[in-house]
DNA sequence: TCACGGGTTCGATGACTGTCGAACCTATCA
DNA sequence: TGATAGGTTCGACAGTCATCGAACCCGTGA
């Protein structure tokens, strides 16, 4: 079954100013979501792959902020949700950020 | 004369971990700082003309905030204070992550 | 239809943070 | 030496924000 649009997603948000997008990745619950997204077969994860350590709620509220901030959109595979990291759009909007982001997010990982 | 270290700042702190940077450039006040800093002659700036529309107490909190991220160092200047962006330790530790990141401030400035 | 897994919203809370003015510090100059 | 410009520290404060559990919602399957 391809993604499907979750209900309320469609169209998805614009790409937010590079301040509410810093002010997204700037914490580190939510860089580490973009982050696993990232490196996701097509950028997509079921929801609670993308988080340890926090509560359900919590991270809903990670999710809402990274979804308005223009960075995921929510698609349903298989009657599960999911989160894609909007790469593309980003890149277009701000190019060259996501992969510095994450190239140095992915380096204090692996360190 | 040519620019003189601050007495406290010998040697400048390590550049910072990326939540430490993220968060210190998910400010508006402090990213325009480094913007103008971006954009000026050796990067240099007196403290001053790095910022408006906040008291000096407040800017100087944010200078303390960007300096512990290790993006600026302080240096003397003709006897004056100035702040100077620290983009080659920058560049050398995240890649791309400043040019990016103004890249896509000046964009915003410019609108 | 009911139960369940998975996610959302709401309200509350404590911690965090940007902000300011006052007092202070530093370098410079007359 | 005293004054000044420019920056720092301190304390206070209001607003913000990450967090949680409870209640709720949604999609699915028996």
């Amino acid at each position: 079954m391809p993604p499907i649009a979750a209900p309320d997603e469609s169209p998805a948000a614009e790409v937010g100013t590079i301040h509410e997008v810093l002010h997204a990745i700037g914490d580190p619950v939510r860089l580490e979501a973009v982050r696993r997204l990232d490196q996701a077969p097509e950028h997509m994860l079921p929801c609670s792959a993308t988080y340890d350590g926090v509560s359900k709620s919590t991270a809903s509220h990670h999710f809402k902020i990274l979804r308005e901030a223009g960075l995921t959109e929510r698609r349903y595979v298989d009657g599960q949700l999911h989160l894609r990291l909007r790469s593309d759009d980003v890149d277009g909007r701000y190019p060259g950020l996501l992969g510095a982001v994450l190239a140095a997010a992915s380096d204090t990982d692996q360190s």
